[in-house]
DNA sequence: ACTATGAAAAGTGTTACATAAATCAAATGA
DNA sequence: TCATTTGATTTATGTAACACTTTTCATAGT
């Protein structure tokens, strides 16, 4: 004859543990990282995991509606951030166009202002970093191959914003347009067509370009 | 009777791939990563697969994911503007504390080194001014009405250099051009001409542009 | 009512596996 | 002879599978 069979357990609704509730708050997947990179990304990762973390960047985070979810919010990670050096200020003498049409010297009256090419480029020393160029997909305004772009990650990404954005795992600059027939990220050469965001799109928003630098 | 197997191939020393032949250039490993950092993840990768690269500046566009879609053409690639710390950090394969500063991240105490502006734009600060650019005669090169200039008056004027030039009494920025057929202004917009400098002409050079900034 | 027990559902790190890509040497062909 | 083809060999790479672990809830037992 049959003994009894424990009865506790069983299907039942509701149970087993609840989704969302590791360590990262979300679904995972694998990935082959480069041995190299995995001390520094399972720092990222612990970082960003750590709840209480002052992240200087929390509350500037930029919220888009771009069908990001809130993956959003983990603004904090990428990008090397270079603030700008406190330390040594170098003032610059600037020219309005009108006082250099004389031949002032630098050292005369005609010195408007003077100014350090930090605190004009860079609001948000925290919150900036550098990258350079490659390619000519924006080349229409002026940003070309080998420039230097400043990005502000404080920034939110609104509508005619530079942004670099990774799209696909892949990093580009793009003007943002967002329209009613959807979110785009718009080269600015003819020869690149618009890239329509859609809502499954995998696209993370690094940033908005403040400046581009040239050097001849 | 065995008919004859084929002899091609066969063990034999150093046949196979190398080691070391794949897009990362080092051996990796797997890790659990979380969905909404996946591509900033894979973007960094793509970004950081420059093997070969020291140069500071230089950063070479990532080659193809293997297996992974990468149906976008479209793309302006970039190099990081790589501080100090991280070549360190790639020529060294250690996992310290110290290197692990050089991983991106939003706390200051994990910047290690940072980007004074002035130092990279600026070599001669006793010599070197700024100017606002009006008009558009440059707008080829991408500089652009609006845009500040950064002007070395201590750089000798060479060919093919964009200078500022005070000619008869009117500030310009052109390129200058020493042809056989004399000295030439020379605008970068098909919209305007060339300017002779003839020898009488009332010309100075008041410096050499060494960088072009757009502020967006 | 309170605790203990065990099944269920989800998380996590690692291994395994199926291709893909790279490389070399023998075989083949010009 | 010398270049090309062929196929084995080796490493690379993305994903599935696995062996746990952890969390949660329902029921049993006290």
């Amino acid at each position: 004859m049959s003994h009894e069979i424990d009865k506790r357990g069983g299907l039942r609704q509701g149970s087993g543990r609840k989704k969302g509730s590791g360590k990262f708050g979300e679904p995972t997947r694998v990935m082959r990282i480069p041995h190299s990179k995995v001390t520094a990304i399972q720092a990222w990762l612990n970082l960003s995991s750590n709840k209480n973390s002052t992240d200087v960047l929390d509350g500037t985070v930029p919220k888009v509606g771009l069908g990001l979810d809130k993956s959003n919010k983990d603004f904090s990670g990428f990008g090397w951030y270079l603030p700008a050096n406190d330390v040594s200020f170098i003032e610059l003498p600037l020219y309005s166009h009108k006082v250099v049409a004389g031949f002032p010297s630098p050292a005369d009256d005609y010195v408007e202002e003077r100014l350090d090419l930090n605190e004009k480029l860079i609001h948000n020393k925290e919150a900036t970093f550098l990258l350079v160029v490659q390619g000519d997909s924006m080349q229409n305004i002026g940003i070309k191959d080998g420039d230097t772009l400043i990005v502000d990650r404080s920034l939110e990404p609104r509508d005619g914003k530079i942004v670099i954005a990774a799209l696909d795992g892949e990093l580009t600059v793009k003007r943002l347009s967002m329209k009613s027939t959807g979110t785009w990220l718009v080269p600015e050469n003819d020869d690149y067509p618009p890239i329509l965001v859609r809502e499954e799109s995998d696209i993370v928003i690094w940033g908005v370009v403040t400046s581009a630098i040239s050097q001849f």
